[in-house]
DNA sequence: GTGGTCTAGACCACC
DNA sequence: GTGGTCTAGACCACA
């Protein structure tokens, strides 16, 4: 996995293990990576996952069980759902508009590359 | 001017000043604020000025004359465009298409926040 | 350390950890000395050395791992040899030439200054 | 005419007139162009100039006559070799033999593109 | 430990 | 007046 630059590493975790959860790969109660493994696995420090695991515990989205490792919380799922979902109407929408104004963006272009993407799936 | 937590001043400075040029205000060949006029306006140290005019020359959308200050480049309003518009097609779209598939968003939803946007501006 | 007067002092630093690429002293996906080190080493201040490794890191001869240093680039050493060879070739010679023309050199001058500067060595 | 960066504008100009000294276009007590022709003619402000034509006199290159302008020396040709030339031999050459030991170049290859450049000439 | 950013203030060369 | 560089020192997030 590949990091962007000016974002923390842990964030990109945290979003890259709530990602799983939102498809449905990893589902309430299931047992996510030990931080050991995902730390090979992403080739980041361990601690540096464990700062994402903290994380995604502080927001309910997972838990831990000493000595087994950490699990899906029960809402996991729906507590995702409810952080993205304000965030995405409250923050990235609006951000969105403001550019394409910003941008005299024709929505006919977007539409075009919608439907691309669309496709492209 | 007041600045986000988590991004850069001398960003949020760069962009600043895109903007207006983008928006028409600052025209090609035209003389930008000076660093320390700049400063005093924004209230931050002149050296962040300087770090943002720095970055913008890198991108060539502001050039220097020596001893009279920093001047749109000709293709200034272009340059920012397309750093711009790359940005918005390449890396915001995608990031939000992924973000509408991954939370079941409903394009309805967008069209009807989409329209109080636009009627409240 | 000694600086030349008339040349910035991080494109001084930039130079000296480039001559060291160069030498071989420091290889590819080597770590170069962290920021404050540096700083204390050249007897500058750490800005100053920041500014250097930023210059190098744009011209993609080191790179910054987070949190663990800046290391020479895979490609470092070419990314030298190519700067400074155009430089060379394209600016420094032809100058050169010019100037021998310019003063009436002749090229005997040179070449006893030239074995003199072989011996020397 | 275009200036590099990284050199003041006046020692440039400066340098500009005494390769015309040493071309042998402008011969001694020859009058120089005026400062404000100059200015205009190079697109620089006439301050620039005159900076430039001071340095020329403390080197005693050129000379003033008041209210008709600047002469080139009775031995203005000699004072500009006689600085290059220490310049060239003392600076310029040692530099470029430790660049050529730095950079493992081949005098070969200086030799080659010595010839393409007297022969372009 | 690492870099990244920012402030405060200074000095300088140049235009 | 303009930018350009540098010092001194601080605080912070990140690994």
């Amino acid at each position: 996995m590949e990091f962007r630059e000016n974002e923390a590493i842990y964030i990109q975790i945290a979003d890259h293990v709530s990602d799983y959860i939102l498809s449905g790969k990893w589902e309430a109660e299931q047992k996510i990576p030990s931080v050991r493994d995902m730390a090979v696995d992403l080739q980041v420090n361990p601690n540096t996952v464990m700062r994402s695991y903290e994380h995604l515990q502080k927001l309910e989205i997972i838990y831990n069980k000493r000595g087994l490792g950490f699990f899906v919380a029960p809402d996991g799922l729906e507590k995702v759902l409810e952080n993205r979902k304000a965030h995405f109407f409250e923050v990235k929408l609006p951000e969105l508009f403001k550019e394409i104004a910003l941008l005299r963006i024709e929505l006919k272009e977007i539409q075009e590359k919608y439907n691309l993407f669309i496709n492209k799936k």
